[in-house]
DNA sequence: AGCACGCCGACT
DNA sequence: GTCGGCGTGCTC
């Protein structure tokens, strides 16, 4: 750590030695030297040069325990410029960096680039002209000058783009009617004052399950570093309740961020706080235009933005003064990352609430095990709220048996779910068909030879998408045109479509219900959350009988009309056999079944399976979550795995294959000797996608029974090995994809 | 990550 | 004889 007393001072050997941190796949800082005429402090953000260009950094503290040989003074280049413009990073928050890189096996730097790529966000945007109306009249006046000035009375001040869009003119309208005195120009420098939350705007009225919970996290906000659990079911008013544990971070003088699994979510959830607390949060996703994301990367930077609600990204956003983070849905599997750092956000946000010494509540219906696992270890404190507010029953959930209760072929709506819907829809209510799986059918094949439709690049069958006319990747993104001819024999129209998508299922169902107003929700054709919102409001103002749709119809929407939900293929989630297929599955179907009955009118769940005896679904249908968490937990800890183990898989990948396989048994051979019967490696193995973008890939998996820590071993086994730049190596700790 | 340096094929 | 391919290595 550096001395608390090195502020600007004079030292005997020349200007002083800085430590940068810079966005690269770099360890440690690099030593600059002090810019003339000051010593930049930790945290501080500065211009260098590096090599041939220049890069922008920040000032670092010295590495923890870092006695390596200090670069030769000779070598070392002044700081160019300290950017004082930007706002430092503080100490807990170089901290946060610091542990995450350490945790995930990652360069510092890599970890800093993600925060990086953000800094030149926090500049002030160039000032632009506004006009407003002056309330005097023109010497003359015409139609357009009309408009403009109709469009400018009353209005908010705006570029004269804006003001002559709006009024049908020219800009040279807008400029004419400056010069004659009838509209105001001046600079706006600043960015638009944002409405600030109250946090005794609307205090909802609580039952009393909410009260006692609301309680319970309102006194864990004034005490430091926590972890709670807020558990309940689909409409127990989970958001009213954590909602009190933000107002009392609000009004502490806190900042407080929100997270959300899917951007789909956030307009929901905006609106919600916007009337509990008379003022919109500010939001932060990957949907965010330029512009808005500059605002909101300034507005929650300098601590104007009191509530930010975002994606998982938000977590790496220098907050300065979080007093509270909300964990919503924490169970989501969205808040893995599955590419670049693979972090995940419920974990990370645990780690930044430490770090800061505050409270972290994580809120779901369906706690992920890990979590379960904390709150039994007493790590974490847990507030469940029993009922499900205003509504008293739970929605009927019927197992569909497939063996038995066949579709016709070809179709996979099987008659006792047809006869669901028919109903639902006759009674005038709403019904929902899940089915997660994109596209139109997930296999084309050749009938006269067998051929299937694979990407060029992975080990994986092309997708069609029938409403976007393609074959889609759904590994790397390649798409191509159907072809009329199969590319093996030449066979025309002979491609056949083969298993259901979602799109697929669509047409099945137009064609049972003919009469009935259909919906396609999916992540591909909805495209940002105004979209999304879009087509939920129209579901809510019941303008849609049947919604048909992916896993983005499942997460946390209110469709009060909605009585039958209809799960169509519930093994979609079971096989595979990864170590949370049924933890997912039950999530899944758990919050699927949650859609039904939400207002007065009581729900009914329809499940097609084709294996109805196993325990995942029985205790869905039973509603028994414990009995499910019970003994998933029994079988994980028997397994040695997660919650209980831990794991770190490792993906050594080579765009030949003969490469990637030499490659990978050269890392096997450098594995550090047994001698510890605790930590176990498997692989190197293909992996079950053996070739993805080209690249030909091998898995490793380390694994600890004892929950021991895996990093320092994988650390030492990786701290010789040099590969090829040809060859890349992923390493994911706590992988929840296994693919 | 960039970007330069460096050693082997087809061209003014 | 050069221009340029991208494989390897360095950047305080």
């Amino acid at each position: 750590m550096s001395d608390p007393g090195s502020s600007p001072r004079l030292v005997a050997s020349g200007p002083a030695r800085v430590k940068v941190l810079l966005p690269l796949p770099f360890g440690e800082p690099y030593d600059y030297l002090a810019p003339g005429d000051r010593v930049p402090p930790p945290g501080a953000v500065v211009r260098v040069p590096l090599g041939p260009r220049e890069v922008t950094g920040v000032v670092w503290d010295e590495p923890e325990g870092g006695d390596a040989a200090p670069v030769a003074a000779a070598k070392l280049k002044p700081v160019l410029e300290i950017l004082d413009g930007l706002p430092a990073l503080d100490d807990a928050f170089r901290r946060f960096l610091t542990v995450t890189a350490r945790y995930y096996i990652r360069p510092l730097g890599d970890v800093l680039s993600m925060v990086t790529r953000r800094l030149g966000h926090a500049r002030p945007p160039r000032p632009v002209t506004v006009y407003r109306a002056t309330g005097e009249t023109p010497k003359r006046m015409t139609p357009a000058r009309e408009r403009v000035l109709e469009a400018a009375s009353g209005a908010p001040p705006m570029t004269a783009k804006d003001l002559a869009e709006i009024a049908g003119v020219g800009p040279s309208v807008v400029k004419g009617l400056a010069e004659q005195g009838a509209l105001e120009a001046f600079e706006r420098a600043a960015d638009p004052p944002l409405a600030q939350p109250d946090p005794a705007a609307r205090r909802p009225e609580l039952n009393p399950d909410q009260k006692q919970a609301a309680d319970a996290l309102r006194r864990a906000v004034g005490q430091g570093f926590s972890v709670t659990l807020l558990e309940g079911v689909t409409g127990a008013g989970k958001t009213e309740v954590y909602c009190e544990a933000v107002a009392e971070a609000l009004a502490a003088g806190h900042q407080v961020l929100v997270l959300l699994p899917e951007i789909a979510l956030t307009q929901q959830i905006v609106g919600r706080f916007a009337e509990r607390f008379g003022a919109a949060p500010v939001q932060w996703h990957s949907g965010l235009s330029d512009r808005d994301r500059r605002l909101a990367y300034r507005r929650i930077v300098t601590g104007e933005a009191r509530i930010a609600v975002g994606a998982r990204s938000a977590l790496y956003l220098p907050f300065p003064d979080l007093g509270l983070i909300v964990v919503d849905e924490e169970h989501d599997t969205s808040y893995k990352q599955e590419d670049g750092l693979h972090y995940h956000a419920r974990d990370m946000a645990v780690l930044r609430a430490s770090i800061l010494e505050r409270p972290a509540v994580l809120v779901s219906a369906t706690p992920s095990l890990e979590t379960v696992k904390n709150v039994r270890d007493g790590r974490y404190a847990h507030v469940r709220l029993p009922q499900r507010y205003g509504v008293a029953e739970l929605p009927a959930i019927t197992l569909v048996d497939l063996r038995e209760a066949r579709p016709p072929p070809g179709r996979w709506i099987s008659p006792p779910l047809e006869q669901a819907v028919r109903e639902s829809l006759e009674a005038g209510e709403q019904a929902l068909l899940f089915l997660n799986r994109r596209g139109y059918a997930p296999l084309t094949l050749c009938d006269a030879c067998g051929f299937r439709l694979q990407c060029p690049h992975c080990t994986a069958w092309l997708v069609e998408h029938r409403y976007l006319g393609r074959l889609q990747c759904h590994h790397c993104g390649y798409e191509t045109r159907k072809p009329k001819e199969c590319p093996s024999c030449g066979a025309e129209d002979r491609l056949k479509a083969c298993g259901p998508g979602v799109e697929r299922l669509a047409e099945e169902a137009a064609a049972l219900f003919p009469e009935a107003r259909l919906a396609l929700m999916t992540s591909d054709l909805v495209r940002g959350p105004e979209q999304a919102e879009k087509l939920i409001e129209a579901m809510n103002r019941g303008e849609v009988d049947l919604m048909i749709g992916t896993q983005i119809v499942a997460k946390g929407h209110n469709f009060p009309g909605l009585t039958t939900v209809g799960v169509v293929d519930a093994d979609l989630g079971l096989e595979g056999g990864d170590l949370r297929a049924a933890e997912r599955t039950h999530q899944l179907l758990h919050q699927v079944a949650g859609r039904a009955g939400r207002a007065e009118k009581p729900g009914r769940v329809l499940v097609q399976t084709h294996q109805s005896e196993s325990p995942v679904l029985q205790a869905l249908a039973r509603h028994d979550t414990d009995a499910f968490v019970e003994r998933e937990l029994d079988s994980r800890r028997a397994a040695g795995m997660p919650p209980f183990g831990r794991l770190v898989a490792l993906v050594l990948s080579a765009p030949e294959h003969a490469q990637a396989r030499e490659l990978a048994a050269m890392l096997a051979r450098a594995v550090p000797g047994a001698g510890d019967s605790d930590i176990r490696v498997l692989g190197p193995a293909p992996a079950p996608i053996a070739v993805v973008r080209g690249r030909h890939r091998f898995r490793f998996l380390v694994s600890s029974r004892s929950g021991r820590a895996l990093q320092p071993y994988v650390r030492q086994w990786l701290k010789d090995v040099k590969l090829p730049a040809a060859a890349r190596l992923v390493i994911d700790v706590d992988p929840h994809s296994f693919l």
